[in-house]
DNA sequence: TCCATACTGAAGTTAAGGCTTCAGTATTAT
DNA sequence: ATAATACTGAAGCCTTAACTTCAGTATGGA
């Protein structure tokens, strides 16, 4: 099944929550299995589980099953999107910022 | 009093909820007062409140009243935190990724 | 002065989501 | 074959947080 179109809203929702946070962080210093992941964390792996079934639905992870474990990576994607919705919104607040700058020049 | 150091956890977590993206998508736009906020969001003055609480707890949004008008007003400070956040873990990834192919190169 | 506007604060409701337990399945090791 | 490992899925618990109502306060206009 091919991969929905990659939203900001989930990926912020995603980078919402502090394990979350903690799971790509601690993958972006490299792969880990399942079970590496949950041990630092203090949670069982099944919640990591739906942690990480969260992270992949937005892109910031990847995983892949290999015999019975699953190895999980640090996806960019995610990032990517997040860093266009930024970059968006300091635009937009350039461009109005000189639109009122524009309106004041013209005063008199 | 004096604002408490900025925190990547607050910022994700304000950007976590769509009517705070929303607020903040609008202001970059331009400036807005509580009551314009709350019209197109379709929910009470109070929650609009709440949201801007927490909005400027982690610098996405100034506000500042003058008689019994608040004026709200999108802040680049919040931004420049999570910019901060994902660069270190890109950098992060990018140098995990050196680190493999050394190893690679040095085999046999 | 009287009323409308613009917001504020405390308190309650409710739904979502982060976590667990437990009972599986599939894979690897002995 | 047996047992241990590594994970998965369904179901429920329970806290948090997004929102509301309602009863204020302060400001501005007629």
């Amino acid at each position: 099944m091919a991969r929905a179109k990659l939203k900001a809203d989930d990926v912020f929702n995603a980078l919402g929550d502090p394990t979350r946070r903690a799971i790509v962080h601690r993958l972006a210093r490299g792969p880990s299995s399942v079970s590496q992941l949950a041990q630092p964390l203090g949670i069982t792996l099944t919640g990591v589980r739906q942690h990480l079934d969260v992270l992949e639905g937005c892109g910031l992870v990847r995983t892949e099953k290999i015999g019975r474990v699953r190895t999980c990576r640090f996806d960019t994607r995610g990032l990517v999107v997040i860093e266009t919705w930024i970059s968006m919104q300091r635009s937009m607040w350039t461009q109005a910022l000189d639109n009122l700058g524009d309106l004041l020049d013209q005063e008199d």
